[in-house]
DNA sequence: GTATTTTTTTAGACGAGTCTAAATTTCTAG
DNA sequence: CTAGAAATTTAGACTCGTCTAAAAAAATAC
C-alpha cells in the first residue's frame, strides 16, 4: 500500500509543521507550506484520514497518526540520504541539493535505499547536520546548543546548522564551518556576545547572529 | 517546456520501437510496449503531435520529430547513466537495475546529471554495453557484431549483449561475459554453430542461442 | 471486388489532484 | 454577547491520463 507523491510530500510537511508530531498543524498553515490552496488542503486532508495516516477534527486541524509518522520518517530519510550523497558524493553545495532531493526523496525501492546507506557508510546526519533516521524510521539525536550559549575555552564540534539561507550557508561555507568540524570558542565579548573562535584550524570572528544558528556538541 | 512523466515514458517508447526513428510504430505496438490501451495512445500521440515531439498521420502509425528525438535520447541517457551508477557504485547486479532506473529517469536537473556523468567517469557503455548518449545527444557507436557470426581464432572484446531476460543475465554472470571482458573463439562447431570461447580466463561452451545474443568488437 | 476481420479512432466516463467562489464555522473586538 | 473578520469546508469545475464500448478505416480472404 504505497503513498502516492501528493501524499507522501502533504505527510511530510505536516510532519514538520508539527514539529515531530506535537503540535496540531492548520489548514492555512499547510496551504502555504505545499503552495496551494486551502480547499485544496481539506480534500486531501480527508483523503489522507481515511487511510489512517493523520486524525482530523474538522476546524481544528490535523496530526500524523503513529502509522503516519513512520511513513513520513521513512521520506525523510531518504531525502536526507539523497541530499548526503548528493554534497558527498557529486560535490554539490549544501544550498543546492534541496529541490533536488525532494524529487529524489519518491523514488520507490527499499533496497535502494538500503544500499545508498552502505554507499554512504551509514551517515547519521545529513549536509545541514539533520539526524537522518535509520531503516527502521528511529532517529538518533545527539544533544546539541546553540553557539551563543557557549562559554570560553570550549571544545567541541558543530553539529548542525539552524538557518538553511542560501547566503548564510555561503558565509558558513568562507568561514569553513560545518558539521562534522571542530570547534573552540577563544574568547567571547559580553557586550555584543560576538566571538572568536577556532573552525578547522582557522581562527574567525562571528557575531551572536552567527553563532546562535550554529549547533555544537555538549 | 518540460515534459510530463507519460509524455517522456510515450516519447521514449516510440524511439526504441522504431528502432532509433527509422521505421513507423502503429498504435497497437505502442499500447504493447507500454501495457496501456489502444485508446490511451491515441490521446497521446495527440497531444505529443500538437507539442511538436511526433508526427502523426492518422491510421499510419507515428514517429519521433527531431525535436522529439532530442528529447527522447536525454531520457535515454539520464536512465543508462542511473543504471551505470547502480551497478558501479551501489553494487546492483544488472538484471535488478532497470526498474529502478525507469524512476530516476525522470528526475530533472541537468546539473545531476553533468555531475553524475563525471562521478561515473564519462562512461560511453552502459552495464548491458548499450551506448550513453552524450549530453548534446550524440551516441557513439563501436561497430558490434554478433558472436555466431564470429570464426575460430578471432581475439577481441564483449561490447553488449541483446537480450535482456533475467535468466540469460544471469547465466552470463555466471560465465564471467559482460561488457568490457575480453573474449577469445578457440573453435566453431559447424553441425550446431556451437563455440569453445575464452572469456575472462575462463574457458566455456556456449551454444549459438547465446553467441547470437552476445556483441562483440571488430 | 465484396465481405469479414483487424486495427485504429472517437465518444463518453472516471479518479487524482487542483482550483475558484460560495457557504459555514470559529475567532475576536467592542 | 453579538457583529464582523478570519479560517475552513463544500460545491462544482477543470486538466491529465486512463479506461470501455462503439464507430470508422484499413487489411485480408475468398
Amino acid at each position: 500500500m504505497s503513498l502516492s507523491l501528493a501524499e507522501e510530500n502533504y505527510l511530510k510537511a505536516i510532519y514538520h509543521l508539527s514539529e515531530d508530531g506535537t503540535k496540531d498543524v492548520l489548514t492555512n498553515a499547510l496551504a502555504d507550506s505545499l503552495s496551494t490552496k486551502a480547499a485544496s488542503v481539506t480534500d486531501m486532508i480527508k483523503k489522507l484520514s481515511v487511510k489512517n495516516l493523520i486524525s482530523y477534527k474538522k476546524y481544528y486541524g490535523v496530526n500524523v497518526t503513529a502509522k503516519g509518522k513512520r511513513q513520513a520518517l521513512q521520506v525523510i530519510r531518504k531525502h536526507r540520504l539523497w541530499e548526503t550523497f548528493l554534497v558527498q558524493k557529486l560535490d554539490f553545495a549544501w544550498d543546492e541539493v534541496h529541490e533536488i532531493a525532494e524529487q529524489l526523496e519518491h523514488i520507490e525501492s527499499p533496497r535502494l535505499i538500503e544500499k545508498l546507506d552502505k554507499f554512504l557508510g551509514y551517515p547519521t546526519v545529513d549536509p545541514h547536520g539533520d539526524p537522518i533516521p535509520n531503516g527502521k524510521g528511529k532517529i538518533v539525536i545527539k544533544p546539541q546548543i546553540p553557539l551563543d550559549q557557549i562559554e570560553e575555552g570550549y571544545k567541541g564540534a558543530i553539529v548542525a546548522v539552524k538557518d538553511s539561507d542560501s547566503a548564510f550557508l555561503k558565509y558558513l561555507e568562507k568561514i569553513g564551518a560545518k558539521p562534522g568540524k571542530k570547534i573552540q570558542v577563544i574568547s567571547k565579548e559580553a557586550y555584543d556576545e560576538s566571538m572568536e573562535v577556532i573552525v578547522g584550524n582557522q581562527k574567525v570572528f562571528i557575531s551572536k547572529e552567527v553563532s546562535k544558528n550554529i549547533l555544537v556538541t555538549e
